[in-house]
DNA sequence: GGAACCGGATAAACCGGTATAGTACCGGAC
DNA sequence: GTCCGGTACTATACCGGTTTATCCGGTTCC
């Protein structure tokens, strides 16, 4: 026989499909003799349950959902994600929860991937990542009725779950540092204006700079890229006034750039200082290793499948869920400023 | 009203459940007016399948699964996973199918996965990485009678279909490289000994040395982490005859064994040249640049994808697949030997 | 002694589709 | 006029669970 189904297990231990469903589930309307006659029938038959039959009835799919709406080419190269999943996943296998990985395009697609998977009950909850200015994905979240975590900053998402790091406060410990250093020329190489967390870093180095009296900073935006990245660098280092530190968004370009600055003879950090707002393995393999905002961001994700379980759980659970700032490693990249 | 189902398509369209499902699927069974009339209605009241209906009926899950059994934190900082997973990925949406993602510690736990989704139906089939010597998982995956793609080498699995790219002659082609340029005592530094691809390539490695009267040639495993990788390098190039080139077998390896060369004083490609088997981002920004076996991962994931598509349409469908070898891009970390 | 109550159990409905047996009707051949 | 075959469609069983209404026998209480 192929799959023992519940009426196999009543049959054989002589009881109603009902009985059997009561004992399996841990629910009252069975004693506890039956219960465990019961039991040892499933185990003896090795009966696991179908979740596909079980969720038909509206229980729960077992499995939240996460899009990422990147061009699927350039996903492989940022560490920062790779870690989020495998830290969402440790999270959710824990509780036997599955993750459903999706990769679009655009948030447009991405919405349609929502409405689809809320349409077909494949999730019971969502991750949502990459939050935009006016995200339109909150809206449709919040309509469909999906729980649903937002990986980001803080402020209302409607009625959904954020779980954040303080993206102001790490900024503000790597500017106050730098201008301890003597610098006051700081450029910082930021992401898309698109996404909050780029724009909140960008208003905190401003924030911080003016605070400090600092005259010379600014923020350039690039696509992310290692390209845009190395490209922005060029352009800052062939400045006649070029900054003195430079604050990348991510690790990635961060590496980009120490390598557009070896290559143009300027020495890091001799003439300039370079500082990662993200952390991983590349920059501590480079050399000089490069001074970064570290984090563990594979806890981080862990954090954030919890909230979302807890979420599912309670619907009334907190919808907010802070968790440790980033914290400055001081590696090789980064030196006083001793120019005029 | 929150959902509609066939049944109030029915009811508005005025005829049976049967009809309805017949419209919606394309099959005999009702006029062409009267599928028009019930493709109407369905579009107006914006039906979706509910998918875990239809899979109760025995139907697909529209999912395939993929579970890594590595060390979770070490995830993230493996490239070549990311991109696998992407163009994975890509080709599966493209079809509509999504990918259930699973990271477990061991290859035992892996097994009990594979166990649950076959036993709930979760996934119509399964993507199989990391393949090992006497791998255990085969076996138990022929008998669930599960369709999986093996990504890996070529071989017997079973049932299984292998999707594969030529590792063996890949590392011919790095090892006719550089004995061209006059090397002759080449290190590779390689992963465990436990996966099938790492002893095909240190195989591989010992055939071309042989056939080249190459002397002072071997393999030493690590762990494929960045600190074995450097660790290993240290010992190296701490020998009294020390290697003029080093192979790794990853990217992430080759980076940190520079960065090892660096900070010993040891000249990259003066006194040794650095070459890897796996490319990314990462070979590209150091400096020297490393170089390195080229190859699309994404576009592999995506091939894999297919295939596995293929198979589910098609249980006769070819077992093997081989992709493009991947091809050596050379940059600035080799060069000829310039030594005694 | 009869009503009310309760734990333990059952039968049947239900979830939203698919598959299948059956029916009504029509045109054509004998 | 009947028989046949095919089309268009309906009614219903079924997938494997959960849930609910109901039932039954035994206490308890008035």
């Amino acid at each position: 026989m192929s799959r023992p189904t519940i009426a196999d297990i009543a049959r054989r231990a002589g009881v109603s499909k009902g009985a059997v469903s009561f004992a399996l589930n841990g629910r009252p309307g069975v004693s506890e003799d039956t219960r465990a006659r019961i039991l040892a029938v499933a185990e003896e038959m090795n009966w696991r349950p179908h979740s596909v039959a079980r969720a038909l009835g509206g229980a729960r799919a077992d499995s939240v959902g996460l899009v990422i709406a990147r061009p699927a080419r350039t996903l492989g190269v940022e560490p920062f994600f790779a870690k989020l999943l495998s830290g969402l996943q440790a999270g959710l296998s824990a509780h036997s929860v599955t993750l459903q990985l999706m990769i679009v395009e655009d948030v447009q697609e991405e919405i349609r991937v929502y409405r689809r998977w809320a349409s077909e009950q494949r999730v019971d909850g969502l991750v949502l990542v990459d939050l935009r200015t006016r995200d339109p994905r909150i809206d449709v979240v919040d309509e469909l009725l999906l729980p649903a975590v937002v990986i980001g900053g803080p402020g209302r998402h409607g009625s959904l779950c954020s779980v954040w790091a303080d993206d102001r406060e790490a900024m503000t410990s790597i500017v106050e540092y730098l201008a301890a250093l003597g610098h006051r020329r700081i450029a910082h190489v930021a992401g898309t204006p698109e996404f909050r967390h780029t724009r909140r870093r960008a208003r905190a180095l401003r924030d911080a700079a003016d605070r400090l009296g600092l005259a010379g900073v600014e923020s350039l935006h690039t696509d992310f890229s290692d390209t845009e990245g190395a490209a922005t660098t060029r352009t800052l280092l062939s400045r006649r006034e070029r900054p003195s530190a430079i604050v990348y968004d991510s690790d990635l370009m961060a590496v980009a750039g120490l390598g557009v600055a070896t290559e143009m003879g300027v020495s890091v950090p001799g003439e300039v200082s370079i500082a990662s707002f993200d952390d991983s393995v590349l920059t501590e393999l480079t050399h000089p290793a490069i001074t970064a905002l570290t984090r563990d961001t594979y806890a981080f994700g862990e954090r954030a499948a919890l909230a979302l379980l807890d979420l599912l759980a309670d619907p009334n659970a907190p919808r907010e869920v802070k968790t440790e700032t980033p914290r400055l490693t001081v590696r090789e990249s980064t030196a006083p400023w001793s120019g005029r």
